[in-house]
RNA sequence: GCGGGCGUCGCCAAGUGGUUAAGGCAGCGGCUUGUGGCGCCGCUAUUCGGGGGUUCGAAUCCCCUCGCUCGCCCCA
């Protein structure tokens, strides 16, 4: 039989690394309640439609990269390629809307069937943060600012902040035909994907690695020059916030995201530590997506952090941390054995982490497993200690020059001392 | 979807056409029927991702395929 493993693109979390995953969760967990921000969770599985209409027919996400099917009812569903387009659906379906502004955060896995590299999963997740039904500049630099907290707190350093305003539709309307009538004359000097894109989703030409491409966009019509009156005292207000608040950003008018659905601010925060996929955290303003799904006109900011690119960053800094036990309970005989099992329980009772060794291997081999385990303390137990209801407590940290301090004592007698 | 690199034990690896595929780590057993960290001894790949071919002979050469990886694309 060939061996089995997993999808190409899906990886196994190993107790080595979710340790890491862990503490993460926990941090965001924590940061969220204190900026006063709630978890939604919302299924992985939704109507294919959802995506479709919410982010746009036309991106490379929902074109080619969905994981699609009929279910049994033949209904067509897609495993989620991103949060935002569920979380949106969910507050519109239960009323979340008419009960004032939403502050909400997910994380959990999406689904893109792409080629795997550096920082690319087909299975992949993410930590995001929606802001439902909040229209000021402030809630962008709000928003901005709990995601850069939240990476600076898990110590991931050397990020970049890019910010550009992508104006209202009117401005990026006028702007793209602009665009587009430059790019037409300038057909033949563009690289080939390029070309390609001008009929697709020209805005992502300003995107382009290609560096003939890069130099020639130089000359291109700026968006900036065509943001209405408001737009550009909005953005300038999100700059000035930054400011006084000392998170260090940069202005990139070449940064376009490729979800139809943004609007006026959008960001990403990058590391150049991270490869081709340098982006961790990508988010912008979203003002018409709950109309479009069917629910009443409501502004909207949100963003997304690549998990398992946050991962990369951090396993640079980190040590590894594994966990390890206080006790460790080594024991060998049939009464010792079933002794054993009551005393793990006990201590367990009295909020103690312990292993115990489920081996019946020789006290030598168990000792040293207790050793390699990490444990502050061996707790041997033999025949005649069990009969006694007695323990041997060794300190497996004492020094290996002098020698181990070792104690013997009832069992009642080690439990009174975590009441 | 398109390119480049790679694929020998759970992990790290030597071997690049010729009798039994090094070694290290981890694991297991023992030296030590009940006392760790060190040491020593032993065991652990009829097989080199899979399939086909060339050859007297292949892990080593060729073809196909699968997977990993890096980049393009795309995005978190």
């Amino acid at each position: 039989m060939e061996k089995l493993q997993v999808l190409r693109g899906m990886v196994d979390l190993l107790p080595s690394e979710t340790i890491l995953w862990q503490h993460i969760e926990e941090s965001a967990n924590r940061h969220f309640k204190k900026a006063g921000v709630s978890e939604i969770r919302t299924p992985l599985l939704e109507a294919t439609e959802l995506f479709s209409r919410g982010i746009g027919e036309a991106t490379d996400v929902v074109g080619k990269e969905m994981y699609s099917f009929l279910d049994r009812g033949n209904r067509n569903c897609t495993l989620r390629p991103e949060g935002t387009a569920s979380v949106v659906r969910s507050v519109i379906q239960n009323g979340l809307t008419s009960q004032g502004p939403q502050k909400l955060w997910y994380s959990g896995p999406m689904f893109r069937y792409e080629r795997p590299q550096a920082g690319r999963q087909r299975q992949f997740h993410q930590i995001g943060l929606e802001f439902i039904g909040f229209g000021s500049p402030r809630s962008e630099v709000e928003a901005i600012s709990i995601a850069w907290d939240l990476l600076k707190e898990l110590g991931v350093t050397g990020l970049n902040l890019e910010i550009n305003s992508l104006g209202n539709d009117e401005d990026r309307k006028t702007y793209r035909k602009n665009l587009v009538a430059w790019l037409e004359e300038n057909f033949k000097s563009l690289d080939s994907d390029s070309q390609t894109r001008l009929k697709k989703n020209p805005l992502r030409i300003l995107d382009s690695k290609n560096p003939s491409t890069k130099a020639l966009l130089t000359n291109a019509p700026n968006l900036k020059d065509f943001l209405s009156k408001e737009s550009k005292e909005r953005f300038q207000k999100v700059e000035d916030e930054l400011t006084k608040l000392s998170i260090p950003f940069e202005v990139n008018p070449m940064l376009v995201r490729g979800l139809d659905y943004y609007s006026h601010t959008a960001f990403e925060i990058t590391s150049s530590d991270l490869g081709a996929q340098s982006t961790v955290c990508g988010g912008g303003r979203y003002d018409g997506l709950v109309e479009q799904l069917g629910g009443p006109s409501t502004p909207a900011i949100g963003w997304a952090i690549g998990m398992e690119r946050l991962i990369l960053l951090l396993s640079r800094n980190e040590p590894e941390t594994y966990y390890s036990p206080t006790y460790y309970l080594v024991n060998r005989g049939e009464q010792a054995e079933s002794f054993a099992l009551k005393v793990a329980r006990d201590l367990r009772y009295h909020n103690q982490n312990v292993e115990l060794d489920l081996s019946s291997a020789a006290f030598s081999k168990q000792l040293k497993r207790a050793d390699r385990s990490g444990a502050k303390w061996a707790v041997l137990i033999g025949d005649t200690e069990a009969k006694e209801h007695e323990v041997i407590l060794k300190d497996l940290r004492s020094k290996k020059e002098e020698r181990s301090k070792e104690e013997r004592l009832k069992l009642k007698d080690l439990l009174k001392r975590f009441s």
